[in-house]
DNA sequence: TCCTTTTATGAATCACTATTCATTTTCTAT
DNA sequence: ATAGAAAATGAATAGTGATTCATAAAAGGA
């Protein structure tokens, strides 16, 4: 059943698990969560959780995918209001970090339980839902530079530049308990990226 | 007896118990390395690490506390030789490179296995082998910007660039299997920090 | 050398929970 | 309404490997 058609109702079972799923694993990690509360908070048996997922790390990457896949639509639509290259590129980082700091679990997801999963570090170089987000990334900056806004610069060290900083304070904020402002350390960062260290002759 | 003062002999027993445990952690990750294959390795009893850690986890920890903390050490003394804050600042970035490029399995250790470890996620805040890094990174930052190498800036958001594209880079890097040249990589960023991205007038 | 204390051993335990599957409930079509 | 199919259930299973601890070896002192 796990891969064919589904029901309204089974549409909405599973939405049930996979919501259970969220709020069990961001609140117990991965190890911690156990099947039967997660069944339990989604109001079905053990076993049903079987019929909609292989298994556990199975409904971890599920999880994790759904959500961004959701986000990189928003995403998109958001970015559609942007004129320049260079305003969506701010943008996606502006929107990239609230997405973290509005729901940190899922900053926990990527940053902490994924890496519980084999499945996930085995498949990590080509793992579809950090590609996607890695390639938008890439295709913005790309249409930057083409637009003349950013100087031309190797593409992927860009985008490794800036989703790996915000990953780390994202990291950093989240298991620090939300101790320093996000939002005045994104400002500082974009200013160093967009103007330099060096100082200002 | 884990506690106490150790003969000579015990300091090389405990030793080829960190040095197993790091190829079987690096080899395995946290949780498919299993203790009696670390002991077989060290050539002592699966007892006989209880005698030295108290569990798997604190072993986790131990090793990486160790591996820092030489590292720090080691980078410390290697900065000696540079002249100015900012020379120390670039060395500092490359030799944090090269640390990992030259041991890959302390970059997984630090990007996925320790995140395993439910105790170091609690201490994370002020887990001190990290802290002592960072500390480090901001002092250095701080005398450059004394120094007037670099414009005021603060360190922390800095620091949390430096360190967080790197960490990002070298787990892609690592659990990409290597693919992509780290050197060109870095020294692309460092140019991004230094002159930033805007277009030079 | 012999006795005491310290250290090491590794087989057996034991707690654990993901997963299965025989049974029950719900759905669908006639 | 009813038979047969599909979906859901949750109690029982089963494999696990970290940790313990009774026993053995080694070290140290007299």
């Amino acid at each position: 059943m796990c891969d064919t058609v589904l029901s309204d109702k089974q549409i909405q079972k599973r939405a049930a698990i996979v919501n259970a799923a969220i709020e069990v694993f961001a609140q117990y990690g991965f190890h911690e969560a156990k099947i039967a509360q997660i069944a339990a908070q989604a109001n079905v048996g053990d076993g049903t959780i079987y019929l909609y997922f292989k298994n556990k790390e199975d409904l971890l990457i599920k999880v994790f995918e759904e959500i961004i896949t959701k986000r990189l639509d928003q995403l998109q639509s958001l970015l559609d209001n942007e004129q320049t290259a260079m305003d969506k590129l701010v943008s996606f980082f502006n929107h990239h970090v609230a997405l973290f700091s509005d729901q940190p679990f899922v900053a926990r997801l990527m940053a902490v339980e994924l890496r519980q999963s084999p499945e996930f570090l085995e498949r990590y170089p080509t793992y579809q839902p950090l590609r996607r987000y890695l390639g938008f990334l890439e295709t913005l900056i790309n249409d930057a530079i083409a637009e003349g806004s950013i100087r031309p610069i190797d593409t992927k060290s860009l985008s490794f530049l800036i989703f790996g900083t915000m990953n780390f304070v994202i990291t950093e904020w989240s298991l620090s308990h939300q101790t320093f402002s996000l939002n005045e350390t994104k400002n500082t960062i974009a200013d160093i990226v967009l103007h330099g260290l060096l100082p200002r002759s």
